[in-house]
DNA sequence: GTCTATATACAGATAGAC
DNA sequence: GTCTATCTGTATATAGAC
C-alpha cells in the first residue's frame, strides 16, 4: 500500500482538508501545494491540473466507500445501525473525502456529483434486504443524509445539533424499529 | 412591498441562481452582474461589495423563514407533515435561498452558517410539541435534513433519488407514525 | 442610478533550472 | 522530483463620467 508516492498522498490530504474546513473558494492550487509543504511546481509534477488534483480525490473516494461497503455487510450489529452509526463524522478518511467531494459537487463539478450519487446507490442497495420496503429505505438513506448535511455545515469545528452518545443510540434504536423486516 | 428597489431584488435573485446552479465559485460580483443584466457599476451601487451581497441574501432568508414558521403552526394536517414536505426543493423562494445559503455557509461564511442553524432551531422548537420525544424530533429534522442535501447535491437539474408522488406520501405517514405523541 | 475604465491581487498553467 | 520565474485571465474594488 506505499505504492502511490508519499508526496502524492500528502497533496490529496492537503486539499481535502481545504475543501472541509475552508470551501472550494480557499482550495486553491497555490493554497494546497502550501498546505501539503511543497512548492506549486512540486504539486504540479503530481497532479498536472486542477481536473487532475480533483480526480484524485474522487479516485479515492471510490475506493474508500468500496472498502467501506464490504464492511457494512458483515457488521455485528447489521447494515442498518453500521450504516446510520458511520454517518457521523467521526474524522475518517471515507467522512472526509465524501465531505470534500460534495464541496466539489456542489461547485458544479459533475464527476464528483456522479461519484456521490453511485456510492450512495451502492449503499442503498446493500441496505435493501434489511428493510421493510421502500419507504423504510428512503427513510434510512435520507437519516443518513441529513447527518451528512449537517456535518458538513460545520465549518471550522462548530458543534452542531447532531446526536452523540446515548442520543445517537436512541436514534439507531427508533430508526430499526420504524424499517425493521 | 414594492419599498425594496427593483433592481436590487433582481440582483439578489440572480446571485442566488448562480449559486444554487453553478456553485459559490461561479457566484462572481461580475456574473452576478451580468445574469441581473446590470453593469459591475450598477451593482456595486445597491451592493457596495461582495460582503453586502451576502448579506442582503441572509437577510432575504431570515424574513422568508420567519414566514415559513408561522405556516408551519396553522398547517391543515399539521407541522410534521407540513415540515417533511415542504423539505423537497419547489422551487420557491425559501428553498432557493436556503440552497443558496449553504453554499455561502460550506465556502466558509460564518453568518450563513449561523442563520442556518438559528433557522434549524426555530423549526425544532416548533416541532418539538408535535414529537413523541427528543429523538422523534431528531429523526424528523434529519430526514429533512436529508431532503435538502438531495435537493443541494442536484447542480444543473439531474433528477436525484428523492421520493415523490406516493413514495413522498408513504414516507410523510412512516415518519408520522414512527413519531407521532 | 447606472455606466466605462482602471487599479490591484490572485487564480491556473507553462518553461526551464537544479 | 522539486524548485523559481513568468504568462494570461479574471476577481474585487475604486474613480469618475453621464
Amino acid at each position: 500500500m506505499s505504492r502511490p508516492p508519499r508526496a502524492r498522498e500528502l497533496v490529496l490530504d492537503a486539499f481535502e482538508a481545504l475543501l472541509i474546513d475552508e470551501g472550494e473558494r480557499a482550495a486553491t492550487m497555490e493554497a494546497t501545494a502550501r498546505a501539503a509543504g511543497v512548492s506549486k511546481g512540486g504539486l504540479l509534477y503530481h497532479f498536472g491540473s486542477k481536473d487532475a488534483l480533483e480526480a484524485g480525490l474522487i479516485e479515492r473516494l471510490d475506493a474508500l466507500a468500496q472498502d467501506d461497503i464490504e464492511r457494512m455487510s458483515v457488521a455485528p450489529d447489521g447494515p442498518v445501525a453500521y450504516f446510520v452509526r458511520t454517518s457521523v463524522m467521526s474524522d475518517d478518511p471515507l467522512d472526509r473525502a465524501l465531505i470534500a467531494a460534495s464541496r466539489l459537487a456542489q461547485g458544479g463539478h459533475a464527476a464528483a456529483g456522479a461519484a456521490l450519487r453511485a456510492i450512495r446507490g451502492r449503499w442503498a442497495d446493500a441496505l435493501r434486504p434489511h428493510t421493510a420496503d421502500d419507504t423504510a429505505l428512503d427513510l434510512v438513506m435520507l437519516v443518513s443524509d441529513g447527518l451528512y448535511y449537517n456535518n458538513a455545515l460545520e465549518t471550522g469545528g462548530l458543534t452542531g445539533p447532531i446526536p452523540t452518545g446515548p442520543a445517537m443510540d436512541a436514534l439507531i434504536a427508533l430508526v430499526e424499529r420504524s424499517t425493521k423486516d
